[in-house]
DNA sequence: CGATACTGCAAACAGCGTTCGCAGAAAGGC
DNA sequence: GCCTTTCTGCGAACGCTGTTTGCAGTATCG
């Protein structure tokens, strides 16, 4: 009778005992889904979209799927799935971490919409879980509290998100659309002529040097940030 | 004759030479639709909804905003404009950077929409321009090259948006959506029952030790991020 | 062999961001 | 002073979105 909350998606089965199988399954739409962000991004996986890449109407998609963001979720885990998680890291923890968020950084940077798609704040699917499990895994020989673990390996998620964001800006930037950095430098040159900002614009002046490769850049930060966290120099 | 490109909202002039005084002015717009959000959400600000907001039409704000993301835009650097850069730090670089990652960690709590918007990788507002060059003071007497501070600026922002996230999703999760983490829980235990993740398992058991003040935990974070990046204890 | 519980899907709905077109008002040029 | 230019406000409409409803058909259970 009562309809009950709505359960997430992980905990609905994949379909129901009675009545004909199903025509496609959250896989072949994951894929659709992914397939077109891949292509145009977040925004281009409508539900419209996502049935006509399945040759089928948008009403047929919520037999899978509750809603747009569910949708979403299954291309969530679905590029979570492309963790290796048997690929050997080193033996120290911080060198199988860092070898996980390599990994990490490879997934962005192949999903760009991924970025997009994380603010979504929705119940962690089975790859994730996965991925915390390995992580944990890797950390099981340093003697922190476990509280203090998940705390690092949030931090690592969000850094190299953010990492991955700003060398996706960057690129797309400097090939694709100039005219975003252009406008950014435009107003900034423009408000530094005031002279309020004296650092900012010594800091700016000083700004190419060389190009540091992107990944040694990854590497460097994500190791001291890991350090900082879990073995830190100065405990104070 | 020519178009041109589309100039960003902050070069662009708040009103032309010529015609009539607009009615409105950026600065109410942007109230106006920061009360929505703060109200109801991000999704809460439509044009329409604005519009109402104000006492007019959605066309009329396009005389003044050339799509809802610049409207967004003009939001977070009105929200941006809380920091009160003139409040005194301690006079070390950590603590003037702490203080400053507190202050706006109580605009991300004062107004949660602004952790759905900052995807947007819009051009830096002025205020945005500002809470820089104060950072960058901060770091003045520190010896490092100024790539590296814009890269720890750049991080501690993340970090922030992180912290500020996890409070607002534990804190909404407890009170009004219980049903959130429920179904969070839920999920987990039902996975965790297969035995394929010990070392998960081990830590969600010996989670809640005591509850951290809020303020404790993000302070001693940013901490360590911060003087790992800048004074690595490990160099190497 | 009903009864039940599912599936596929056309059609429709409310709401969204945005554009068009035009009436009217203020400032520049002569 | 006046005409031209350039701006402003805004009603109406367009195309698109996520989602709901309703119904015909089908596989499984008791």
């Amino acid at each position: 009778m009562t309809e009950g909350p709505v359960r997430s998606i992980w905990l609905r089965p994949e379909r129901g005992a009675r009545g004909p199988a199903p025509e496609y399954s959250r896989g072949r739409i994951a894929t659709a889904g992914v397939a077109l962000a891949d292509a145009d991004g977040l925004a281009a996986v409508t539900m419209r979209a996502v049935a006509d890449a399945l040759g089928t109407g948008p009403a047929s998609l919520y037999r899978y799927v509750a809603t747009r963001d569910e949708l979403i979720e299954l291309m969530i885990n679905e590029v979570n799935g492309e963790f290796d998680h048997t690929a050997p890291g080193g033996g120290h923890w911080l060198q199988d971490l860092l070898a996980l968020a390599r990994q990490s950084r490879g997934i962005y940077l192949r999903h760009p919409w991924l970025l997009d798609a994380t603010g979504l704040d929705g119940p962690i699917g089975p790859n994730a879980v996965d991925y915390l499990e390995h992580a944990l895994a890797a950390l099981s020989g340093v003697d922190v509290d476990p509280r203090t673990k998940l705390e690092a390996i949030g931090v690592l998620n969000g850094l190299v998100a953010l990492l991955a964001r700003a060398e996706i800006a960057q690129g797309t930037a400097g090939r694709t659309l100039p005219q975003w950095q252009r406008e950014q430098t435009a107003y900034l040159s423009e408000a530094l002529k005031a002279g309020r900002h004296p650092h900012l614009a010594a800091a700016l002046a000083t700004r190419p040097p060389e190009a540091e490769p992107a990944e040694s850049l990854f590497d460097r930060v994500v190791a001291r940030v890991l350090t900082g966290l879990l073995h830190p120099g100065t405990p104070r």
